[in-house]
This record gives C-alpha cells, sequence and structure tokens, in this order.
DNA sequence: GCCATAGAGAGAGCAGTGCTCTTGCTTTTC
DNA sequence: GAAAAGCAAGAGCACTGCTCTCTCTATGGC
C-alpha cells in the first residue's frame, strides 16, 4: 500500500508487540504489571507506550479481549472437531477451556478472577466474553431439538423471566429450565477451574485434577438432561 | 493483669485497628491495598505499622484468615438455627455464604478470587479455609446416614482414590461418590458467587440473582441425591 | 526509686510505580 | 519544499513498599 500503510503497519506490529511483552509480564507481576517494566523489556521510554496505549487499563482492556477471543477460538476449535454425540461435545468443550486456562493461568484470572481494583471493563469486553457461553447453549440447543433431552418440570419466578429473555436473544425455541441448565453447566465450569487454578483443590485433590473436572462436567451434563 | 498485660492489650487493640482501617480500603483499592494510606488514615507514620505487621503480604494474611473465619462462623450459626431437613440446611448453609459474600465482596475475592501476584498463602490459612466445605460435608454425612440420600454408583480411578482418603478423614463412612457430591456441590456455590460478584452475570442475569443461585444450589442438592 | 532495656513512633531516604508535559526528530501530506 | 502529524525521549510529580536511624516512653530487675 502508500507509505501511509506503512507507518500504520509498523504501529500495529509495535501494539502487538507491547501486547505480547505485557502477557509475559502478567504471569510474573498478575494484573498489576509495571507499564514501566514492559517499556524496559522493549528498550524504550516508558512515555513511549502511552503512544500506544492511552493507559494501563487501556492495556488490560486490550490484554481481556485478547484472551476472551483466545480461549473462544480454541474451544469453538475443539469441539467442531469432536464427532461425537452431545455429551462427547459439551466435555471436549469444556476440557479445551479448562485445557487453556491450565496454559494462560494468568490471562484467565483477568477475565474469570477478582476484577482489577479501579478498573471498569468496557462495552467491547462484552462481545468477546460470550463465546464459551454460546457454544454451550448451542449445543444444548442441538441436543433440545434433536429430542436427546429428557422432559424437565418448568420454573417459574424472576429469574425464569430472564431465562426466557435470554433464550429468546440467543436460543430461541429453548425452554429456559433448558437455558438455565446450560448456564449452570457454565457456571459450574468457571468454578471447578477457577477452584484449581486459585488453590482451593491443593491438600485435597492433588493428583487426578482432570478426573476432579470430569466428575464437575458429567454432573453438570446429568442436570442438563444429557448422559 | 500486670502492666506488661496492659501493653499487650494496646498492641492487640492497635493491631486490630490497623485490620479494620485495611478492611475499609480494601473495598477501594483490593488487594493492592496501600499500607501508606492506612497508617495516614490512623494519623500515623507508615514506618510505624511495620511494627505490627511486617509487610502488606503479612497483613494480607491476617485479612485473608479473619475472612475465612468470618464466613465459616456466620454459615456456621445459620445453619445452626435451620431446623428443616437435610435440604433446606444445605440451602440456608449455600445462601448464607453468598449473603456474607454480598456484604464483603472485597473480602470474598481476597480469599476465593485470583491469588495476588507474589503472595504465597502460609499455612495459618489452611484451617479456617476448610470451614464452609467441611459444614457442607457434615451436612451430607448426616443426610447418609439417615438414609435420606438414594444409593449411586460407585466411581473409579485417581480422583475416587483422592476422595476415599478425604473422606477417611473428615467424614469416615460416608461413600467417596458422595464426598465427590458434596466437593461439587462447594466448588458449584463458589463458582455461583464468584460469578456474580466478579460481573459474568452482567448483562444476563440483572434481577432475579437469588432466584439464579437458588437454581444452581438445588442443582447441586440433586446431584448429591438430595431433594 | 533508679536505670538499663525493650518497644513504639517519626522522619528521611531508596528504588520503584503511573502518568503528564515539554522538547526534539522523523515521516507523511499538501 | 513547507506544514502538519506522529513518534520517542527525558524530566518531573505524586505515589508506593520498605529500611534505617533517631528519639521518647513504658517496662522490669535491682
Amino acid at each position: 500500500m502508500s507509505a501511509e500503510g506503512v507507518r500504520a503497519r509498523v504501529r500495529a506490529e509495535m501494539t502487538e508487540e507491547i501486547k505480547t511483552v505485557a502477557r509475559r509480564h502478567l504471569a510474573t507481576d498478575g494484573a498489576n504489571l509495571s507499564l514501566r517494566a514492559v517499556a524496559r523489556d522493549m528498550g524504550m521510554a516508558s512515555s513511549a507506550v502511552y503512544r500506544y496505549f492511552a493507559s494501563r487499563d487501556e492495556l488490560l482492556t486490550a490484554l481481556i479481549i485478547d484472551a476472551y477471543d483466545a480461549v473462544g477460538e480454541k474451544v469453538e476449535n475443539a469441539e467442531k472437531r469432536e464427532k461425537g454425540g452431545h455429551v462427547e461435545r459439551l466435555l471436549v468443550t469444556a476440557h479445551a477451556v479448562r485445557e487453556w486456562a491450565l496454559e494462560n493461568p494468568h490471562q484467565w484470572a483477568l477475565i474469570y478472577g477478582s476484577p482489577v481494583p479501579g478498573y471498569q471493563a468496557p462495552v467491547d469486553t462484552v462481545a468477546p466474553a460470550t463465546r464459551v457461553i454460546l457454544l454451550i447453549a448451542r449445543i444444548v440447543q442441538d441436543a433440545y431439538e434433536a429430542g436427546a433431552i429428557a422432559e424437565q418440570a418448568a420454573i417459574t419466578g424472576g429469574y425464569a423471566d430472564e431465562l426466557a429473555r435470554v433464550a429468546q436473544q440467543f436460543t430461541p425455541g429453548t425452554p429456559p429450565r433448558l437455558v438455565g441448565a446450560a448456564f449452570s453447566a457454565f457456571i459450574h465450569l468457571c468454578g471447578a477451574v477457577s477452584a484449581e487454578l486459585f488453590g482451593q483443590l491443593n491438600n485435597s485433590v492433588d493428583e487426578d485434577r482432570r478426573g476432579y473436572f470430569e466428575f464437575q462436567m458429567r454432573g453438570a451434563a446429568a442436570f442438563i438432561g444429557l448422559g
């Protein structure tokens, strides 16, 4: 392209490199990573980084969006390759989430851990954040439409209304109760992964953590009415 | 007591006051609270605080232990007052945990959120950390011994072995499969509360969050074989 | 009751942080 | 070629955790 394009490309490369270095620092410093340290690693002045990210929070936001997209893409690919039934699709999805989390514990903490103090997630993060739960919902919807799920008692109340609203938007035709069960599986999934990563399992489940996780997710599948 | 006792008591009071002020700061600054700001609030030099806590991490450890004990005590009291059946006891326990978490979101983040970078939890935190899960295990054991839980298929594998070991130590006589279900309820409980507090529910479950939580916990109870 | 001592607090100082502002320099645009 | 826009660097501000030194006071042995 034009020379303008060159500058834009260099800028994009710099932006990407800053994020890569920042991700490395995430491992040692967690969410309160040092912008100055990142700049030092890149051999540039700390003030120069502000040409690319207006603040540390903005850099964090970029990392958060990337993390959501990374886990989303990994999980979607894993599920796409699975040729088994609905339970298998659900389990392979869950295990893919866990594996990504084990590979990138600090990015997991960034998106599913305690929010960093004073940081307000902007709207840009909402869409990428929904990829995993949407995939689970789609699997459950597929199973429902295939008649693979036994009839369940309907639920009522405010939560049921909210579930109905969500169902209408993302998985029309699926009963609210079932959407609730899918959501429940997602909550259980996140809780199981976070418990493993954040140390709640230490001194009680130390060896077969994959078995632990499988047990949780089979329970979640059963609650959905699968398996 | 003697004059020595006076000094010791003043010291204990100061220690307690520092923790109280620090807990207040936790709300705005999260885990990276400022020791200097705490000192400023107390009208003393920051260096003086180091007479009471050797480092910020040591202060954090004290807050963590206090938090575990606070939620543990609240939950144990709530459960003690409940005169209903096993499901009711489990639900009142779960709701008590959630209510404490909603009242003290930053203390919840401290104990069940992402670990603070560079911080290594000392052994002193292990015992207080087990109070809630032990209470749940006791309820499940009671239900089992009362014959209130239907027979379940046993599980095998490494995780089952670990469960058996845990069962032998804390709830002897209870089948590993059932201990696993109790543990699963605890994991689900923590995940549900964290999801609510850490923002995963925003834009999908905004009104009846108690109903949402109740739904999760009834699912957990069903997995145990209750209700 | 006296006096050495241990405990408590204050202040200065070090190295680090996020972020801003000013100053030069280079690239793009007209 | 001149004007404008983008980039990088450096100094500086207010803040942080933590250490060290100094002073003062309450404590315990005699």
